[in-house]
DNA sequence: TGACTTAATGTAATCGGTTACATTAATTGA
DNA sequence: TCAATTAATGTAACCGATTACATTAAGTCA
């Protein structure tokens, strides 16, 4: 079906049933009405594609989001919170997955871009960011989102990461620790230099010496937390509490710890990054950063709507702060552990 | 940058542009050459939308994915599954969220349809089921997952959850349970039915008498888990175990437990369908019924596919079996119990 | 070399809409 | 009632690609 056949069906011009499907021009009631029925019987759905070659202001109804871990609660926490704004302005979210691969994520901003998205929210790897911000000069709205890329100007919503495990460390050595794990994400992210920068700080203020082999990399994934707390349990000093610093590797950390027979928090206690839905069932109930993942995701949205409506303008960044919960599995203020 | 423009610059026409660009015709080497050049040079990137229009055999990159709740780890494995096989492909996703609301699901498809996706999954609620049969009987592809409506035509991707909590509540009576709790999730969908199902036959099976005051209905959400402990723990004679029908209401009936500081297996056992990753984390660990929610993801995906390529044929469903992993949450045989 | 075949390229219609401009119908006013 | 004005509708070009068909250039062979 397509407006010539329902122009001709309703015996008018293309232009008057164009006209009566926009609702702007002028067109007699009668008119209007005879066309409208044969827009319903003949089950007619405007071609929006189409649409769109002509009305270039009219932009897509449709607003890409990268990601890139799906299956993350963090990240599908930040999806919900973009589609929600998004689809309460009547537009549709194109999500893809990256699984951290920059290939995949030039293909995917590729596709979007010849698919015409009208924008694009992305949580960027590492990997092209001249790309991106070509975009951006060339006039592509795009917000990023949970990581901050140096020396872009382009929109971004972040956490404040430092805070987040400055706060949690900082509650470790008050509870008395001084020889603190720290299991970092993915090199060369922003959230990952950040959140060490934290945990830096933290031991800096309270004098406490940084040890190398305290500082474990685990790529934000559940393996990476089990092999941290390996590590750090075959030192001949093994640390007495950890930070953790995604959902995941904390998920990895506990289970190893329970694997090792080990008790926390009396043996090591734990704080992770993000808090999840299960993280005050578990035993003891998990201390965490929360990460506002959903208001992530709607502030990104916004800023991105924003940006659709009103064009160019220098860049923002928006930065959300973390909130530390505390819960049993950090344990109590005590003086002098090991 | 236009294909005209293109032309104009390489000082050819935009018929050689458009078959240096799709390779198909034979063109001079040196005239492919030159325009590839300026191709490069100017940066130009195809406008899939407007090559559609002509061609129309080919069909979009994109694929629709519709789900009731991103924010569920159940769904958003399901929506991984989905994506690995479409990039795969390399096709790019389009997820849309409905929170179970039949009109944003409707919105949703239609915005689909206008943007010209080559096909859809979806998870349906309950509200739209003639609209996709229209659909597909108009040749749009179309895969069911998860859910499957009864009398419709069109193919489905689940899991046979009959099977699935009939295993689970067969091993509660196993272990000598005979009051035993089921919470279910939405009214009217398949799998609340078939899981209602499971539960019922595992109890006519073994003679034990069914009491309505032990089904309760959780919609699937956290709040729902608790409101069901709340409500069998105010019985009489509550239950001795819990079979939990979905992730978010069993995280809810174990926090609820908690509260009530009753021990699990002991008070109360446990068995949830879905299996997260934090189960084995909890204490004691949590027995579940293991969805293959990336694999329903996956087959749905590849039947979609097969059927953006084949075109019409009968419809298939594809039911795949669910797993009981055993952990501790379900105690271990004894006899009369209660 | 020139007639004929084949390879390379160009021209223009088309997809499904929108819209500037042209045209026709209805209304107004004296 | 009829010219002038305005409202309603129609005609045709256009968006950015593809492609059937037409045309021109390059080979081939006697």
């Amino acid at each position: 079906m397509s407006v010539k056949k329902i122009a001709k069906i309703a015996g008018v011009s293309t232009a008057t049933v164009s006209r009566v499907l926009n609702g702007s021009d002028k067109v007699r009631e009668s008119t209007a009405k005879r066309v409208m029925q044969v827009v319903e019987d003949m089950n007619y759905r405007m071609d929006h594609v189409a649409r769109r070659m002509k009305v270039k202001q009219t932009d897509s109804l449709v607003v890409g989001l990268v990601i890139t871990d799906i299956d993350n609660p963090f990240f599908s926490s930040v999806a919900k919170g973009v589609e929600d704004v998004v689809s309460k302005n009547k537009l549709v979210t194109m999500i893809c997955n990256t699984n951290e691969n920059p290939e995949k994520e030039r293909f995917f901003l590729n596709a979007m871009l010849s698919e015409k998205v009208s924008g694009a929210i992305i949580v960027p790897t590492t990997g092209n960011l001249d790309f991106f911000q070509d975009l951006v000069d060339d006039g592509f709205p795009m917000v990023m989102v949970d990581r901050k890329p140096k020396d872009l100007k382009i929109d971004t919503v972040s956490l404040n990461n430092k805070k987040g495990s400055y706060e949690a460390v900082k509650k470790l050595i008050d509870n008395g620790h001084r020889r603190i794990g720290f299991v970092g994400g993915i090199k060369g992210l922003s959230n990952t230099e950040e959140r060490l920068a934290g945990y830096l700080e933290a031991l800096k203020e309270s004098g406490i010496q940084i040890k190398d082999n305290l500082i474990v990399y685990g790529d934000y994934v559940e393996e990476g937390g089990r092999e941290a707390i390996q590590e750090f349990m075959s030192l001949k000093k093994p640390p007495t509490a950890v930070f953790s610093s995604n959902n995941l590797m904390t998920l990895g950390c506990i289970k190893e710890i329970y694997k090792q027979k080990l008790n926390i928090p009396k043996d090591i206690a734990i704080i992770g990054f993000d808090d999840s839905t299960w993280a005050e069932a578990l035993i003891p109930p998990l201390t965490t950063v929360k990460q506002p993942g959903y208001e992530l995701g709607v502030n990104a949205a916004e800023l991105l709507i924003k940006r659709l409506k009103n064009g160019k303008a220098n860049s923002i960044d928006v930065v959300l702060n973390p909130e530390l919960i505390v819960r049993e599995s950090c344990g109590t203020k005590k003086i002098n552990i090991g």
